[in-house]
DNA sequence: TGACGTCAAGATCCG
DNA sequence: CGGATCTTGACGTCA
């Protein structure tokens, strides 16, 4: 059972792949980026072994118009080496990687012109996971497309194409229900015709249930049948709404104990990507929530991470933490992530504001210079006075964290959430 | 024709 | 001029 995140590593330097505008797509451009964007990859991946994290979906953004014709360039053999270190870690390291084409790669289109581009797009991404000689349990996931007033028609055209499809996209490729148009059911139906696996996404099938109104449970488990020994482990997506906006969209982070019943009741061993906009910070929780192995060193880690955000909330919980760790064992760590998801869910207090901030300046202040310490006093006064937002003053010490390359601090998640 | 979703690039505004 | 904030792009479907 591998618990993985998507695409973004947050708060890791150097990480996030860059993009272009197709009019400043020239060979040269192209090639910097891709060699920015690849070199990226090899730190997410470096980061996720560090961490114990098995399992990650790479960004479609890796090759810049990966997938169009403007792209010219033989990326495959001009970063060979790279790619193939990359592959390296990768295996040794036992990391299942993924990718997932957005919803504008529509296999099932009216459109001629957009199946075509689908099609190059899917061949794109094989090609990614292929250029990484991972083997065909890493998977391409995809929504079926639209509907265009005839599902029944558009099923089946999905059928026709994804048979024509080269068979090195059709080893990796996985369909999942979407939010929509196509129920689980629909999606299961489709795969009994092509033995096309089926990622089961409880968010979704809340979104747009199927007609048979049963658990996450059952579908999981029917979901299953689908998986071959070829395929890997049968994967599944899961995500918690965001109880702040009207539409579907993924929660901030994972409520760990919700999760957590999810996670019990599961009869099947799978593997569970996660959809969440603080990806790996919620990966970690997860992990460290479900793991049977001894948490203290993992869960010192977390503290290290999370420590500066909860002073900045609670002078009281941060030393109520403390203690916890002190006597610290499996049993607490639900208490643990509980109590830092309390904190962070507390409205901003200047005072407890403040003395974070004084204590992150504290690793700086005999580093710089009389400018500088006047600038941060002057940065206090301005946040007691509303002109400036707290976030400025984490902007500077974050800057300072970078100049000084102060390694404990740039893993602080103070920066980032 | 605009909303939908995503995130970095690009554009613009501010002190 | 650096920094913060707003808009655009690239994609296809659907109301």
């Amino acid at each position: 059972m591998a618990i993985g995140y998507a695409c973004i590593s947050v708060g890791l330097l150097n990480s996030s792949m860059k993009k272009c505008l197709l009019k400043n797509a020239t060979d040269e451009t192209l090639k910097d980026i891709t060699k920015n964007n690849i070199l990226a990859l090899e730190r997410q991946i470096d980061y996720n072994i560090h961490n114990n994290i098995h399992m990650f979906r790479i960004s479609s953004d890796l090759i810049p118009f990966g997938s169009s014709p403007v792209n010219k360039l033989d990326w495959p053999n001009l970063f060979k080496t790279e790619l193939n270190q990359i592959a390296e870690k990768i295996k040794t390291n036992n990391i299942r990687v993924s990718m997932h084409p957005g919803q504008y790669t529509v296999l099932n289109s009216l459109n001629e012109e957009t199946v075509k581009n689908a099609i190059a797009d899917l061949s794109y991404h094989a090609l990614v996971l292929d250029s990484l000689k991972t083997d065909n349990s890493n998977k391409i996931i995809l929504h079926v497309g639209g509907v265009y007033g005839d599902k029944k028609t558009a099923m089946q055209r999905f059928i026709e194409n994804y048979q024509a499809l080269a068979q090195n996209v059709k080893d990796r490729l996985v369909i999942e229900n979407d939010d929509k148009s196509y129920t689980i059911t629909d999606v299961l139906s489709i795969s009994q015709q092509t033995n096309v696996p089926v990622v089961y996404d409880n968010l979704h099938n809340y979104l747009n249930p199927s007609s048979t109104l049963v658990s996450d449970q059952y579908w999981i488990d029917t979901a299953s049948k689908t998986w071959q020994k070829k395929d890997g482990k049968q994967k599944i997506h899961y995500s918690q709404l965001n109880p702040n906006k009207k539409s579907g969209s993924h929660s901030e982070t994972i409520m760990i104990n919700e999760f957590k019943t999810f996670y019990d009741n599961l009869a099947n061993d799978v593997d569970i990507m996660l959809e969440v906009k603080d990806k790996n910070i919620s990966a970690l929780k997860c992990i460290n929530t479900t793991s049977n192995n001894n948490l203290l060193p993992a869960i010192e880690k977390e503290w290290s991470r999370y420590k500066y955000l909860i002073l900045s909330k609670s002078q009281t919980a941060y030393i109520k933490i403390r203690e916890l760790l002190k006597n610290f064992d499996n049993d607490k760590v639900l208490v643990f992530y509980n109590t830092i998801e309390q904190e962070l869910a507390l409205p901003e207090d200047k005072g407890n504001q403040i003395n974070a901030a004084q204590h992150v300046w504290g690793y700086f202040k005999d580093l710089e210079d009389d400018k500088q310490r006047l600038h941060f006093v002057k940065l206090i006064d301005d946040y007691l006075e509303d002109k400036v937002s707290i976030k400025k003053i984490k902007n500077y010490l974050y800057r300072l964290a970078i100049n000084h390359n102060n390694k404990y601090l740039l893993d602080s998640y103070y920066f980032y959430l």
